[in-house]
RNA sequence: GGGCGUUUAGCUCAGUUGGGAGAGCGCUGCCCUUACAAGGCAGAGGUCGGCGGUUCGAGCCCGUCAACGCCCA
């Protein structure tokens, strides 16, 4: 073995090998009870960003674990065609030799993006896979194949035969960068400083006027009324009376409407129904007029007037301009208000009036809530499923039609002849209502989400009664990103509840963003993001798949900081050395793939064992909570803290004695063994590449989860590592150097000390022992642990004045803590109240504090 | 405006049944001890945001205030 843990050499050489073995296939462990996973399947455009890294990081420690704990353990990837993504993508690929999608026409544009997919679309399953995910790429999916298109319309159909998919006119979203409609979540909104300006609206008849308020001064074109709340008695005598629409010259009502807020602004609004919801549903109420002025490029319509044809923005100006050259303008004040933006491409989003396809989804949202209301479904950590109800709670009919290319298509078509709409799951050749057939399909393409939510059983076969959806179907858990709980996991839970009538999985895992070490957000766009597969080059995948595990606590954001990474790859480096140590120097062969508990371990064994079979279990409570950081912080420690810094530096004296050796080399067998076992899942090719070195020749990837036996360690140990760590302290303070020995002579009346202490002391503390009472005659000093006594002499190794300082600080410490103790148990209701075995565990430390400070006092006056 | 979260060592964060605060990085001193200097040993550093309450006992439970952040409207 090299000296030296190098990542780019350990991580090139094993996926590979686990794909040929089948180890990603649930197949390999036939008889083992299913466990499932879908991977939230990241757009076919993307790169592997830090959020994937962590996300999928800890989906493979789940499976991997499941894995070797003998589960039929399936992990399905796969991509999302991603509507407006992809289609941006391979717009902008085509601008650049001047072509636009027009210029192609649709159908050869979707075979351009089909193109694209096959030469580009498999970047980030590739870096999945250096990454060491372990997937079973035989079932890798796509939201856009055969199968799972069959499932969209499916779905489709049968809402809309159910009257939950509906075609209606409303106000909608509308980018005018990407050209279509989006939905309500799709929206990003963000407080910006607009002007609000206020115009003077006249009566027709008498003199007198209203002045309302607007952000979107544009608008005012398409007003069709102006409404005040029916309660203003400011405007009671307005209401029923006519206005002239400045600009325009039309004439329009004042009208009373109880959707006004009486608070904001001047009381009086105007309305414009075809674009504003809020107008929208005023309109309705009294039956006025909708007024399209903004076109689908944001520009004005031929309805503006004077404006028409000119940018929404740059009419915003030329009507202010306007208003104040004729007078209407009465002041224009600055303003706080949110502004929606396309989440897409960042465009300002134009509500328009606009006739599209939508979910009905309240009564969907009913079982969903249940589901979790009544723990069939768990979100942790649990505080999320606030955020569900609520959200679902409060939702609002969802726009799923888009007006791309690249999608799935609405299963609709409408009649040439009679207008009947057809809506069916094959292409039908004849309207049912006239007998024609002449059918055309709506152009439209459903929102990418509307395939997504399908995913968890889409991608094992549904609609088809498939092997998989049987047995794998619904699956185990969901791990994600808070992010996308509203786009996409309750969607799943809704659409999954209603095509499969089963929650889509038992658990959700929430995990937090990946931020910068400032605790800002990541983003392309701010150049702050970093590239994990740059990170892989620099440190390895093993070390950075375990600083994210290790960094994301449940549920809270990530500050990453590179810092993190590199010490997991230093511990790579230790981990690797412990076992360069037990492979070439101690010759640990044949060491089993399970089980080989030493029968009759000596003391340090026994002690290691029990501690391993504690950790073991602990390990596996926490992982059990997906409390994954917890879980690997407390393996880490173990592992170095006390695999590493004791044991094996205790077995190393062990090892020379040929009496010991062999139940030594058994015990630091199956320690180092277990530990790779337990790492795996967070560090796979490390960790497989070790346990190669272990002589089997089987894969760890495929070696079963660990169930060392509980253990008993001998009652010395703890004295003994504190007399050590003692001893060495008395070392640093007196600048005595670690090749000085020191004769100590121990004093042991509670028979603690075992004669496996000496070896211990001589190797970790360089003392050589001998047992019974302090020699007499000249100075001496004493360490302290327990009832243990070491004796120290002074002659030739310490300064008298500097030992007094160091009594002396040690028994004011012993004070404190004896002050602390006494004051608690001179209290009566400590007595009375506390549980009897805090109040002894209290007593016991006043009573050992006593006797080490008499014994610490002595040897202060000795020194005189 | 509504909801949620955060506030613990110089920095970034753990701390789930309330019983003497931990990790990583950084810092100080000593050590190239044949697994590892990407290391070892020892150490310094904290009124656990403020105030009040419950309790024999509060980082942890309750109330309140403050700062910061996120989501929704």
């Amino acid at each position: 073995m090299k000296a030296t843990y190098d990542p780019s050499a350990v991580e090139s050489r094993w996926y590979d090998v686990w794909e040929d073995a089948g180890a990603f296939r649930p197949e390999i462990n036939p008889d083992g009870e299913p466990y499932s996973i879908v991977i939230p399947p990241p757009n076919v455009t993307g790169v592997l960003h830090m959020g994937h890294a962590l996300d999928l990081s800890i989906q493979d420690v789940l499976i991997r674990r499941k894995r070797m704990q003998g589960y039929a353990a399936l992990w399905v990837p796969g991509t999302d065609h991603a509507g407006i993504a992809t289609q941006n993508v391979v717009e902008r690929e085509l601008a650049k030799e001047d072509i636009s999608r027009h210029d192609l026409g649709r159908e050869r544009f979707i075979e351009q993006v089909w193109e694209w997919k096959a030469k580009s679309g498999n970047r980030i399953t590739e870096q999945m896979r250096t990454m060491g995910f372990s997937t079973d790429w035989t079932r890798e999916r796509f939201t856009f194949d055969e199968g799972l298109s069959d499932a969209v319309r499916k779905v489709f159909v049968s809402l809309y035969n159910e009257g939950l998919i509906y075609r209606g006119n409303r106000i909608i979203n509308w980018c005018p960068r990407c050209h279509t409609a989006i939905s309500e979540i799709e929206v990003e909104h963000e407080d910006e400083v607009g002007e609000l300006t206020h115009i003077k609206y006249p009566f027709v008849e008498g003199d007198g006027y209203i002045t309302v308020a607007t952000t979107r001064p544009e608008t005012m074109l398409g007003d069709t009324a102006v409404a005040v709340h029916p309660d203003d008695d400011r405007y009671r005598d307005a209401v029923g009376r006519m206005i002239r629409l400045p600009l325009l010259d039309r004439e329009i009502p004042v009208v009373a409407d109880e959707g006004v807020e009486l608070e904001f602004g001047t009381g009086a609004v105007k309305v414009t129904p075809a674009h504003d919801p809020l107008d929208f549903e005023i309109g309705q109420r009294h039956g006025l007029e909708e007024i399209q002025v903004i076109d689908t490029e944001a520009r004005i319509t031929a309805q503006g007037g004077q404006f028409a044809g000119q940018d929404r923005f740059e009419a915003r100006e030329a009507v202010r301009h306007e208003l104040k050259k004729r007078g209407f303008l009465e002041r224009i004040d600055d303003h706080h208000h949110s502004v929606g933006h396309c989440s897409r491409c960042g465009t300002v989003v134009e509500p328009m009036l606009s006739l599209q396809w939508f979910v009905k989804v309240q009564p969907l949202t009913v079982p969903a809530i249940e589901s979790v209301k009544e723990g069939r479904t768990r979100f942790i950590p649990k505080r999320w499923e606030n955020n569900y109800f609520h959200w679902m709670e409060n939702l609002r009919d969802w726009c799923i039609s888009r007006q791309l290319w690249w999608g799935h298509s609405i299963p609709a078509w409408y009649c040439d002849d009679c207008g009947e709409v057809i809506v069916t799951e094959d292409v039908p050749t004849v309207c049912p209502a006239c007998e024609s057939t002449s059918l055309t399909q709506d152009p439209d393409v459903l929102d990418t989400w509307f395939s997504s939510q399908l995913w968890p059983f889409s991608t094992m076969g549904w609609p088809e009664e498939t092997d998989d959806l049987a047995r794998y179907y619904p699956t185990s858990v969901l791990v994600t990103g808070f992010d996308i709980i509203y786009f996409w996991v309750a969607r799943m839970m809704m659409v999954g509840l209603y095509s499969t009538g089963e929650e889509p999985f038992a658990d959700i895992s929430i995990h937090g963003l990946i931020r910068t070490p400032d605790g800002r957000k990541m983003s392309k766009s701010s150049g702050n993001a970093l590239d994990p597969l740059e990170l892989v080059e620099r440190y390895g995948a093993d070390p950075l798949r375990l600083s994210l595990i290790q960094a994301a606590a449940p549920g809270h954001d990530v500050p990453y900081d590179e810092a993190w990474t590199d010490a997991a790859r230093r511990f790579g480096n230790k981990l690797w050395n412990a076992l360069r140590f037990a492979v070439e120097h101690m010759k640990i062969v044949d060491v089993p793939v399970d089980g080989g508990y030493p029968d009759d371990p000596g003391p340090e064994d026994s002690w290691i064992l029990e501690r391993l079979a504690e950790v073991t279990a602990e390990f596996d409570r926490l992982f059990d909570e997906y409390r994954f950081s917890d879980a690997y912080g407390l393996l880490y420690n173990f592992a170095w803290a006390e695999v590493f810094d004791w044991y094996l530096e205790m077995a190393k004296g062990s090892l020379r004695d040929e009496d010991r050796a062999p139940v030594t080399r058994a015990t630091l067998g199956v320690v180092l063994r277990d530990l790779l076992k337990l790492f795996h899942p967070a560090i796979p090719y490390l960790t497989e590449e070790l346990w190669s070195e272990l002589g089997d020749g089987s894969l760890l990837i495929t070696a079963p989860w660990p169930t060392p036996p509980a253990a008993t360690g001998p009652e010395g140990m703890a004295t003994m590592q504190d007399l050590i760590v003692r001893l060495r302290r008395f070392r640093s303070e007196h600048q005595i150097s670690p090749k000085t020995p020191i004769e100590i002579t121990v004093n042991d009346p509670d028979g603690l000390a075992e004669e496996w202490w000496a070896d211990h002391l001589k190797a970790l503390a360089g003392c050589t022992v001998t047992y019974g009472e302090p020699p007499t005659g000249s100075a001496v000093s004493r360490v302290i642990a327990d009832t243990v006594q070491a004796f120290i002499p002074l002659e030739g190794l310490v300064d008298v004045d500097a030992e007094r300082k160091r009594l002396k600080k040690s028994i004011t410490d012993g004070e404190s803590d004896l002050e602390r103790s006494r004051a608690k148990l001179a209290n009566p209701n400590f007595r009375d109240r506390a549980p009897a075995e805090v109040v002894a565990a209290e007593e016991v430390k006043v009573a050992s504090a006593d006797e080490r400070i008499a014994k610490l006092r002595a040897q202060l006056e000795e020194l005189g």
